[in-house]
DNA sequence: AGGCACACCTAT
DNA sequence: TAAGATAGGTGTGCCT
């Protein structure tokens, strides 16, 4: 069954249903489009195959035996022999993490017990994977040396710091003895706060494992004594930085950025036989072609520019599983059999995936343009689709949904079936891929469970849970995603029928068939259209995380990312501050808007990237901050510092030049620089390229106040975040007063200029010119005038016109939008209204769109009122299908907890009890239809439930229709 | 009826 | 252990 979009919908849009109308049994029609696509590729294949070898189209029933070698495709391009004493070893690193091992001889670090190395996988030009093991990389802290602090007190400190840690540890079962590898003095500041570039001792202190650094840490804070020194509590700085950051940061490494390891700088693992161990020179320990050990001093890290922008060619997998299940029922793998897994292998920046194969169980009918292989034991099935991915040796996998439901579907499955060599789909050999359970929360995002599945060296790349975090959708199945994006939906199999197409025959075993390739397929075009790799890698490059935080972390990693490696140039170390949640600054003004219908155009200003150029022209940072007292004990003069509208103190960039400001300023104009190349460049795919690394600059740019700003991170600092906030009120009431002074009568103008609305960064003027084109050289005007007025880089532009304007309310508008020709709008500019509501169900929102667009476009308001009517009309009548009445959010996600409360058989807690409605109730309503009037839509049967839809969308479409007639009243019309 | 707390989702 | 920010409209439930 199709279990992971089978979120409960209702049946989905009619019109395509009607005219499919396919139900089971009408199975043998012709083939799809995409069947027909299939076999194009087919065709294109037939060019490459005298280089790449057979693709091996024809359906193999494989039996009992399997072997890669039935497809030479499969595997990657045979690595050329490499001799580190005169080859460099050059390769594109997307994934990157650590383990504790046995040092490795002549490799710098630590010989005794397990240390810490840090592995990286890549791949070449050539397309060669690369698993590269970086030694003599141990954790660190800081701590400020206590007063009186000489190198004499150095090895005492560290014994009884080493001693105190041991003696912490609950068990010893690595049998440490050393857990406290060095302490040193160094020079350094903290970068919280300006004092004076008073730069001091502060005590290094470098661990065995990562592991040590917190109750290291923690033993220092609660109260440490040694040698002659009273017992006193540390603060510590930089020990809450994941391991695999601290390593990036100090050794200028960037995520999916280019790694060169010199010739004679490094030693190649060769392939051992079992009994050949050496516990000094290690052999092979990963499926990789080229298995390397360097020094962590020895690699050199290539920065993104130039021909080190490029992008090796990745293999990209996306797969779907099809399982049967029971009717009505959710798959569940204790025993529900996995019938078919379709996969397809694309390298990235190629058109076509090369690798386009379905594995069945029972025969299958053979299908041009895929391999179909053809099993008669699913734990045969599942065991060659594992030697498949380890074959395949995929750096990126991807599909919908798999994250959560294929993948922990199949583990499960192949536990049950005691398949043993099936869980080890990562690249390191011996390593099994365990399922374990996490919950990720933020205010942005909620709480969001999710599983978590390892496997070394290979990034997996939900395309589900790309969309989850970067686009506001309605619904998020792949059949409407796709449509959304691509304009094409999935094969036409209900779910329902899986289990039936699995027994039919090999004629309707390959309809599912079909539909599984398609499922496979459409990730990968997504991924392609939305250019989701690319923009990801762009991030990973500027922000310099590695790829996989993206997707499995927040906001803040990439900020400290950015301020760790803005500090080491500096000698600036980060406090670690525990986090507690405070009160609420203050933020953003909106103007009261002047609601009404405005039948004459509107110039709206903007300042561009308002709160990051706030930051850069006054120099607000950690490092600038004067702290309550510190401008009279440093003896600075007026001119020395500014106070922010929040009475906050920060020293001007003559003093100091804040990190903060600095890294916006990289990030800027490295935006610039990007966007100059994006206009030069002819390539399409770096072009691609280009604009995502711009994409990737500017989010980047616009997360560094939030940061500040997060009360519960890792270096909250609300003066910056409130003075920032406070220059962003202050600049938009003066705006106001500057465009209001200037375009006036007395002036000469035509009119008294008033802006109508503003929020935040942005006013909406009404100029008293007629036209748009008049508005927009007015506008351009005043933006520039405006500008001269506030301290670079801060600036005011032209933006848009809107003609004509509907101001509803604060943060809800409508307009038509003006900014390429002032002869025809670019669009229906809608903010904030049910229309751009995924609260609505699409009946009001259609209702609501048309309305505006006989308002804005016809500017009949009348005809909008008639249309209301109608529509009422035609609730009342039963005319509109259920469906156009259903949110399919909520839908979506009262499904969601249903079937994992199903899963858990646990007492759901109800988030949100609507009048007493039961789970089970709620669900029914939104699923079914109301239980009391049975869904009529009849007036004389109105029925009032709270719980029925019907009667919730009537009286919500009344309301709207009531709306539409006091707008039409208010404005006069 | 009106006020309040809360949920949800958007604008910036 | 990790988690960007605040402002604000709209609707529901519940109390007085």
């Amino acid at each position: 069954m199709d279990a992971k979009r089978r979120n409960g919908g209702p049946p989905r849009g009619g019109a395509s249903q009607a005219k499919r109308g396919k139900t089971g049994g009408d199975w043998e029609d012709s083939p799809s489009i995409f069947e027909e696509e299939l076999a194009l590729f087919e065709e294109a294949d037939m060019e490459t195959e005298e280089r790449e070898g057979q693709a091996g189209h024809d359906v193999i029933p494989v039996g009992e035996l399997f072997s890669a070698d039935l497809n030479p495709r499969w595997r990657r391009p045979q690595a050329a022999p490499l001799n580190p004493d005169s080859d460099t070893l050059v390769f594109q690193q997307i994934d990157l993490d650590y383990y504790l091992g046995a040092a490795v001889a002549g490799m710098p670090g630590q010989s005794q017990g397990n240390v810490p190395i840090i592995r990286m996988f890549g791949v070449t030009d050539s397309g060669n994977s690369v698993c590269c093991h970086v030694h003599g990389f141990a954790p660190y802290f800081y701590i400020p040396a206590p007063n009186g602090f000489t190198s004499d007190h150095l090895s005492e400190f560290k014994r009884e710091l080493n001693s105190a840690v041991l003696k912490d540890m609950r068990s010893n079962k690595d049998n440490m003895s050393v857990t406290v590898l060095a302490v040193d003095i160094t020079r350094k500041e903290s970068m919280y706060g300006y004092h004076g570039k008073r730069i001091a001792d502060f005590l290094r202190i470098t661990m065995a494992m990562p592991r040590l650094i917190a109750p290291a840490k923690r033993l220092l804070e609660q109260g440490f004594k040694f040698g002659p020194f009273p017992i006193q509590s540390f603060s510590s700085y930089e020990a809450n930085i994941d391991f695999e950051i601290r390593f990036m940061v100090d050794s200028d490494v960037v995520g999916c950025c280019w790694i060169e390891l010199p010739k004679g700088k490094y030693r190649v693992r060769e392939e051992r036989k079992v009994g050949e161990t050496d516990v000094h020179y290690p052999g092979k320990v990963s499926l990789c072609q080229y298995e390397v050990d360097v020094g962590w001093t020895q690699l050199i890290s290539h920065p993104a520019e130039g021909e080190y922008q490029r992008i090796a060619p990745l293999r990209v997998l996306s797969f779907d599983i099809e399982c049967a299940g029971r009717k009505g029922i959710f798959p569940e793998a204790e025993k529900d059999p996995v019938i078919q897994i379709a996969s397809m292998v694309q390298r990235q920046g190629e058109k076509e995936p090369f690798i386009r194969t379905v594995f069945t169980l029972q025969s299958c009918s053979s299908i041009v343009g895929s391999q179909v292989l053809c099993f008669t034991k699913e734990s045969q099935l599942l065991q060659s689709w594992a030697e498949f991915v380890r074959t395949v040796d995929a750096d990126i996998i991807t599909g919908y949904n798999i994250q959560n439901f294929d993948l922990p579907y199949l583990l499960n499955r192949a536990a049950t079936l005691k398949v043993s060599l099936f869980p080890y789909l990562g690249r390191v050999q011996g390593i099994k891929s365990v399922l374990r359970d996490s919950s990720f929360q933020s205010k942005q995002m909620g709480r969001r469970e999710n599983k978590i599945l390892n496997m070394e060296g290979r990034v997996q790349f939900d395309l589900l849970q790309v969309l989850l975090r970067d686009y506001k959708l309605r619904s998020y199945t792949l059949n409407a995603v796709s449509f959304h994006f691509l304009q094409e939906q999935k094969e036409d199999v209900q779910h329902s029928i899986i289990t039936d197409l699995q027994n039919g025959n090999e004629q309707t075993r390959r309809r599912l068939a079909v539909y599984c390739l398609k499922d496979a397929y459409l990730p990968l075009r997504l991924l392609q259209k939305l250019m989701c790799v690319i923009n990801y890698m762009e991030m990973a490059r500027v922000t310099g995380v590695p790829l996989t935080y993206l997707l499995s972390r927040g906001q803040q990693i990439k900020v400290v990312s950015q301020l760790l490696r803005q500090a080491m140039k500096q000698g600036l170390v980060m406090p670690v501050v525990k986090p507690e949640a405070g009160e609420d600054y203050t933020g953003a003004t909106v103007i009261e808007p002047e609601k009404g219908y405005y039948s004459v155009p509107i110039a709206t200003l903007d300042f561009s990237s308002l709160y990051p150029s706030i930051m850069m022209a006054h120099n607000l940072c950690y490092t600038t901050l004067l702290q309550k007292g510190s401008a009279e004990k440093l003896g600075l003069t007026p001119e020395d510092f500014i106070k922010t509208p929040t009475g906050d103190l920060f020293v001007k960039s003559s003093v100091r030049k804040g990190l903060l400001p600095d890294i916006l300023e990289d990030l800027l104009s490295a935006r610039k620089k990007a966007k100059a190349e994006l206009k030069k460049e002819t390539d399409p795919f770096k072009k691609q390229v280009l604009d995502g690394r711009q994409l990737a600059l500017k989010i980047s740019a616009n997360s560094v106040y939030g940061f500040t700003g997060a009360q519960v991170g890792k270096l909250p600092c609300l003066e910056i975040s409130q003075s920032v906030t406070g220059f962003g009120r202050q600049m938009i009431e003066q705006t106001k007063q500057l465009v209001e002074s200037k375009y006036t009568i007395a002036n000469g103008y035509q009119a008294d200029a008033k802006v109508i609305y503003g929020d935040t960064d942005s006013v909406m003027v009404k100029l008293g010119v007629d036209t748009v084109s008049r508005a927009m050289e007015v506008g351009r005007e005043a933006a520039e005038w405006v500008s001269s007025h506030f301290t670079p880089p801060i600036k005011l532009e032209f933006e848009k016109v809107y003609y004509p304007y509907l101001l509803i309310n604060k943060k809800r508008y409508a307009g038509l939008y003006f900014s390429s020709s002032s002869d025809t709008h670019d669009k229906m500019d809608c903010k904030g209204i049910e229309t751009v509501r995924r609260d609505n169900c699409t009946l009001v929102a259609n209702l609501i769109n048309t309305c505006l667009q006989t308002i804005l476009i016809d500017r009949d308001p009348q005809g909008a009122v008639a249309h209301a009517k109608e529509v009422i009309s035609d609730l009342l009548c039963n005319r509109i299908d259920i469906s156009q009445l259903v949110i399919t959010k909520e839908l979506t996600r009262t499904a969601q907890e249903y079937a994992a409360k199903q899963a858990d058989g646990e007492r759901h807690r109800e988030r949100r009890n609507i009048g007493g409605c039961t789970l089970e109730e709620r669900f029914s309503r939104l699923w079914t239809q109301c239980q009391r009037c049975q869904g009529s839509l009849h007036e004389d049967v109105l029925c009032t439930s709270r719980d029925c839809p019907i009667f919730y969308m009537r009286k919500k479409v009344q309301k709207d229709l009531d709306d539409q007639e006091k707008l039409v009243s208010r404005f006069g019309w």
